[in-house]
DNA sequence: GAGATTAAGTCTTGAAATAAGACTGAGTCA
DNA sequence: TGACTCAGTCTTATTTCAAGACTTAATCTC
């Protein structure tokens, strides 16, 4: 499979991972997370060949992930910044960030703590039901094909997730 | 950087990528959470190389998040099953695969709905902290050092996430 | 009992991505 | 004038990946 054409493939996993799926990518959006815009300070953070680094971020910006924005002049020089859609990456990022310091933490305990500025506490992620509020697991969970189904997907079967 | 040296990085998301940071390892657990279990039937939904179905499974039943369960002997045949430890990654493929429907999906909508056995509603999947129970939003988040933090961490200085 | 089939891999080969680090260019600072 | 900053691009060697033929062990089909 070439992945420059899975985003026609009718998967929305599939179609995210042609995105974000590769692991610089994903630190690429860690740093902006944590407040880092400029080309430099990615390179030196994540000791990132600056060829790929160039890469990812330019394709981020195709994206509409981040979006550059000019911060000086003579000469123009621009940081990259989230767009609404790069923020609406937040949920599966500190989900896999509590997935790691859950199964692969020192025996110290994880490297950083996320405080919930609106309620004052540090806190882990939790994935709750958009419709009852409560706790997902993947057993409670059934799939079935939705509008924008294909013809072709085998997956469109009823099945337990 | 090299990957197979990033588990002993200070940073939960470079270790959490040091396993699941990859395109084909996702793939294979979203067919884990449908159901699938079996090397042909990965194969066959994925069109996936062998070899490289081959050293993921291999990769993943190493790190603890799947596990070889014999279905039949004469000859014996495995077959994939999550652990609890694969089940724990659910709030991030499902938040992921909520973000491809979002921004990627077609103009008909989701190719997949999810529904909630509990209280039978089609869901989106929502993060929210585990002490207040709100919605989280990265702008809301602050980091600071944990337990585990290295005394080289950069990132252990308090900044909004 | 010969040959096809099933399941779960391994092996080989060519193509693509990555890492390391030198080089470029536009402008400022001492 | 020469060093420095920032944001890249370019080159080359190494590593990883993709595609698909091949292997092994056992069972079904005729």
């Amino acid at each position: 499979m070439r992945w420059d054409s899975l985003d026609r493939e009718n998967c929305s996993l599939a179609r995210a991972l042609a995105v974000v799926g590769d692991r610089w990518t994903l630190l690429v959006l860690r740093e902006s997370f944590m407040g880092i815009r400029r080309f430099d300070d990615f390179e030196k953070r994540l000791k990132i060949a600056r060829r790929v680094l160039s890469e990812r971020l330019t394709m981020l910006v195709d994206e509409g992930v981040l979006r550059k924005v000019p911060y000086q002049e003579k000469p123009t020089r621009y940081e990259y910044r989230l767009t609404d859609k790069g923020f609406a990456l937040y949920p599966t990022i500190i989900t896999l960030v509590h997935w790691g310091d859950r199964f692969y933490a020192d025996s110290a305990g994880p490297p950083v703590l996320h405080t919930h500025r609106t309620c004052g506490h540090d806190f882990r992620a939790v994935v709750t039901c958009s419709e009852c509020g409560e706790a997902l697991d993947a057993r409670a969970v059934t799939l079935r094909p939705g509008p924008g189904t294909l013809r072709s997907a085998g997956r469109s079967r009823s099945k337990t997730a």
